[in-house]
DNA sequence: CGCCTTTGACCAGCGC
DNA sequence: GCGCTGGTCAAAGGCG
């Protein structure tokens, strides 16, 4: 497992091709947020995390209209925002899709530990995080309160290893859709 | 046998 | 201070 050093590799969710069969069923990109202080430009930056939204923008860009992007356009925000200090521990960013599945193979392993439901909003959310260890990476998914066929993904962190499984393609990370159970196992850094 | 989901309890922050 | 809401824990069970 030789990867070339990549810095937006923590990113996970970088690229999404047609490939995985999970996200083009109906993977539409509605909108992302990005939380945080981290607030960039629009388009200068050449940073990794504006990559891989970048790519996203070709996919919400390049999708017919017919969802209306712009329609729920203020239906998320970042209401708990910054709130509190102590989560400075990485970027926060939110991913509203278009999916009947709602557990999205993103590359990486999660754990669910908890589920809530959420006031207005008749679906519950359900909490994950990071199955490696030392990883603190927590991700969140809830379905759209107003249209149900819409998944709302919230990552928060930065992975502290590579995804199990991720193949660099030209110099675009790229994902197999579910390989990573071979080597889930690989090696045990904690003593 | 190990890892994962489930589910209620617990806790912390905020508003009133 | 109390209640609500959201986030996490942890015990117990399930599945490969």
């Amino acid at each position: 497992m030789d990867y070339p050093e990549n810095p937006n590799s923590n990113l996970g969710f970088s690229n999404l091709t047609g490939n995985s069969d999970l996200w083009s069923l109906d993977f539409e990109l509605s909108e992302y947020l990005m939380l945080e202080d981290h607030h960039h430009h629009h388009g200068v930056d050449q940073d990794s995390t504006s990559q891989s939204m970048a790519s996203s923008e070709q996919v919400m860009g390049g999708s017919s209209g017919s969802t209306g992007a712009t329609l729920r356009n203020n239906n998320i925000r970042c209401k708990d925002g910054v709130k509190k200090n102590k989560m400075e521990a990485g970027h926060r960013v939110a991913f509203r899709t278009k999916s009947e599945l709602e557990v999205m193979d993103d590359g990486f392993k999660w754990r669910k530990y908890g589920k809530k439901s959420v006031k207005n909003s008749p679906n519950p959310r359900n909490y994950y995080k990071c199955s490696s260890g030392g990883c603190n990476v927590k991700k969140r998914v809830e379905r759209d309160r107003d249209d149900s066929s819409y998944v709302i993904t919230t990552y928060e962190g930065t992975h502290n290893h590579e995804s199990p499984c991720m193949v660099y393609y030209n110099q675009m990370p790229y994902m197999i859709p579910n390989g990573w159970t071979s080597q889930a196992s690989s090696h045990s850094s904690t003593p």
